[in-house]
DNA sequence: ACAAAAGTGTTCGATATACACCCATGT
DNA sequence: ACATGGGTGTATATCGAACACTTTTGT
């Protein structure tokens, strides 16, 4: 039996969530958009083979990586049996990705107009989406599709694109600030209008409070 | 590679969260304990390999089975790259388990007090317990460990085991009853002291709330 | 009659939601 | 000056937590 790992790439363009896709060049498939992953070698982890895989990918290495769900039906590769233990992972939009090899053929697609993909794959990114928009209720992964400094639109943008829905600016900012997971900069983002407060993340912080069983509201 | 299943199966016995064990009669591990499990074929898909497994330890098979993590570190098997794709089911007190095959050697202990096991299957009843923990707050799977009649108060112990805390009788009984997913029998269970009302569990009721993103506040 | 478990309401604090205007800058 | 996005507070509804006594039966 093979086993492979498949990995689910999220990161958020100009406020739409989207998937890194490559192009298949061989068969089965050929020509389809699939997730990229390969298969697990024998000596090494299922996580390490997702971070290798992922690293391959997008020349990216320290992202947000979860283990999503193993998928194993009979006909789910025409060439054999072979499951696939799928990864989430969520990456800043301010990474560039890798430009050689097969990267090539990786694009990045909004995961509201999605084509035919190759394997079960629509199947996985479905399940990577409902995974991603649980978890962003109650833990703190939004930030990872951020960069290190960010205003507080920029993240409510974040939010809203994954719930896809409007969220309150003044509610939102409440929560934020009564958590005391944010720390403001001495720094604003000029080049809109008036210039925003930037703020980074007190992971440290954070983890006092998940300690305590206080979880992440919206 | 080869893959495996494994599955921890959860009960309550007399108040007490229990998972099903069973000896080792072979190596690696003889006469430890271990979760069942079994090598996937090759022409069944996982879940339908965990049911397989399910049914030939314990004779049950409509039973709550969730796919719960897959464990996939290089050592974990002495005996080659084994990958395993962990499941969860719960099954209610009142069915017996098949007393023949290996059965003989399976055994309900109390999920706080287990002897070293094999393999790194510890590893995998804490994470199955911590989502059984984390599911019970906001699903009905509660439920899965009853018996299709019960009472408020037994339904309280089952909550009561697995979340390790005492609950208020009076708000547990106020949203249950608020939530309507429960529909009171003309039956009573007497050999206490005053009878209780017995009631059993209104799925179609439940799915309908779950469809509304109505949770199930524990 | 007494012991044991079943059953039942109210109060209070915390949290979520709805909602509108002023401010600082670039053009 | 005006257009654009940044920033701020209050009122109300809802939900969760704390808390004690009466009722019905078996012995």
């Amino acid at each position: 039996m093979q086993v492979t790992v498949d990995i689910v790439i999220f990161t958020i363009q100009s406020g739409v969530l989207k998937v890194l896709l490559v192009k298949r060049g061989a068969p089965p498939f050929v020509g389809r958009f699939a997730i990229p992953g390969g298969f697990v070698h024998e000596d090494e982890a299922l996580d390490q083979a997702a971070l290798r895989e992922l690293r391959e990918e997008t020349g990216v290495a320290d992202v947000y990586l979860e283990q999503l769900y193993s998928f194993g039906d009979v006909g789910r590769d025409p060439r054999g049996r072979v499951i696939t233990v799928a990864y989430f992972a969520l990456i800043s939009a301010d990474r560039p990705l890798r430009a050689d090899t097969d990267a090539a053929e990786a694009k990045w697609l909004a995961v509201g107009q999605l084509p035919t993909l190759a394997f079960d794959h629509a199947k996985i990114i479905d399940y990577a989406l409902e995974r991603l928009r649980n978890k962003l209720e109650y833990t703190t992964v939004g930030f990872q599709l951020l960069p290190e400094k960010f205003t507080l639109t920029e993240l409510q943008e974040v939010y809203e694109a994954i719930l896809e829905r409007k969220l309150d600016k003044r509610n939102f900012r409440r929560k934020l600030s009564l958590l005391r997971i944010l720390k403001p900069l001495p720094e604003y983002r000029r080049g809109g209008q008036r210039p925003a407060q930037l703020y980074r993340f007190a992971a440290a912080r954070f983890e006092k409070l998940r300690d305590k069983g206080i979880l992440f509201p919206f």
